[in-house]
DNA sequence: CAGTGGTCTAGACCACCCC
DNA sequence: GGGTGGTCTAGACCACTGA
């Protein structure tokens, strides 16, 4: 009992927890323990650190938030990788955020139909032919009649029963999906290119001097891995910025 | 101590210290536990629901994690927000990901200055008219000659230091900047816009019928707000594409 | 079915914040 | 100094995994 409290005393102020913790961690990166294989259980630790088994917990903890361990109940603590995968987040109340479309901007469709949609613009995305729901629109600032971009979008023939519904409301159109079918946004794959702005959005945007389009498209997945929404959304090239911050996590 | 057990007969299965959770949660949410105010103690918790303190702390775990509250010793569990932002995760190994500078590309040193950069890199950055180590380059794909983009890099006039080493090795200079004084990136800021291709740099890339450039902006920040580092890489626009994917985190 | 991690209890002492 | 949350102990039962 006499090192129950050393790390107190000896080297600084750290906890127990987080001794043990950084020292499983350092026979992890040291490769003591072996990417695959399975840490001591929580009974050999308690033995070997002769500590109770919530302080074993704690330390354990500590490894799984930093993405060294996954602990599978009855299974063991199995080591994932020696050097996890740093971490930045995103803050956002919503993925409307994602872009500035927050609440300032409002949206107009021209048009809605049901049919297959060209191809470069599902490519792997939905395997084959399948029809989806396509609206095409245009993004203006609120209250002012000044245009931000030419919009499609391209939802899932499960979902499409939502084209009654977008008229009303002003929120997104994955937002109305969300709460209409009671799903959940699990991923967003977003992908930025540069194009040449389609005639048709080209006129809608008064733009003849420079055709030169950004292209935002993203994905909306579920969690099995289901797209269930497209948005694809063309920006007049001189007046595009996007900004976006990323926090690093945790303290890894 | 009846219904010790009763989040798993009467609900379904849930545990003991997520019905607590899942109760507090709501109470924040329906503004019963107000912003800004503090939550009960972990005692008064432990009366109201008839357990022991452990399970308390684990519900209140959940509400950390989940953003709505921060807890802080001594003073009481502060409720932040009734609606907590989303968080959606970026897995990277390492920055370099952020664009797919991985491993595949070297980076060629054109110039090497130490001088007060032009305005229009550093707006919103360094207050005034500070000197910053200015390097001026060519990032190639490995093993071919084939130009990905042009790059410029401001580092800090601290790090300034870092010059004798650029040469060396084949990392990031922001890595080598870490690894040298022992530091870490907090932040990034990336900022995405289009420009016209500078004279110079059209002409390293070859690019002579069309000068439309992606500039890509960062700024790797320390933990006290503190620019490091800026860098700023132009492509070319027919060659741009740019992904990225974000993952919902958590069960918000 | 033996062993693992997940949950929970009922205590204790401590560092820290605020009065 | 009184009260808060942070850490820690020494037990217990349970759910799940895998041989």
């Amino acid at each position: 009992m006499t090192n129950v409290r050393a790390g107190k005393s000896e080297t600084g102020k750290l906890h127990q927890y987080m001794e043990i913790g950084n020292e499983l961690r350092r026979r992890i990166t040291l490769g003591q323990y072996l990417v695959g294989s399975i840490l001591p259980t929580e009974g050999m630790l308690c033995e070997e650190f002769t500590t109770s088994r919530h302080t074993i917990r704690e330390a354990l903890r500590m490894l799984t938030d930093a993405g060294f361990i996954e602990r599978r109940q009855g299974s063991g603590s199995h080591v994932l990788t020696a050097v996890p995968s740093q971490r930045y987040v995103h803050d956002m109340w919503s993925l409307d955020q994602l872009f500035q479309y927050a609440v300032d901007t409002r949206f107009i469709i021209n048009d809605v139909k049901f049919a297959v949609p060209e191809n470069s613009m599902l490519s792997d995305v939905s395997g084959g032919k399948a029809e989806w729901l396509i609206v095409h629109g245009l993004r203006l600032e609120r209250d002012e009649d000044i245009p931000i971009c030419f919009s499609i979008v391209l939802v899932n023939r499960d979902y499409a029963s939502i084209a009654e519904e977008l008229e009303t409301g002003s929120g997104a159109i994955y937002r109305k999906i969300e709460d209409k079918f009671d799903i959940k946004v699990s991923q967003v794959i977003q992908d930025i290119t540069i194009t040449t702005m389609p005639q048709r959005a080209a006129l809608v945007l008064d733009k003849t001097t420079l055709d030169v389009a950004v292209q935002v498209r993203r994905r909306y997945l579920l969690a099995d891995g289901t797209v269930f929404l497209v948005s694809v959304n063309q920006h007049p090239a001189d007046e595009f910025s996007y900004t976006m911050q990323l926090r690093r996590e945790g303290e890894n």
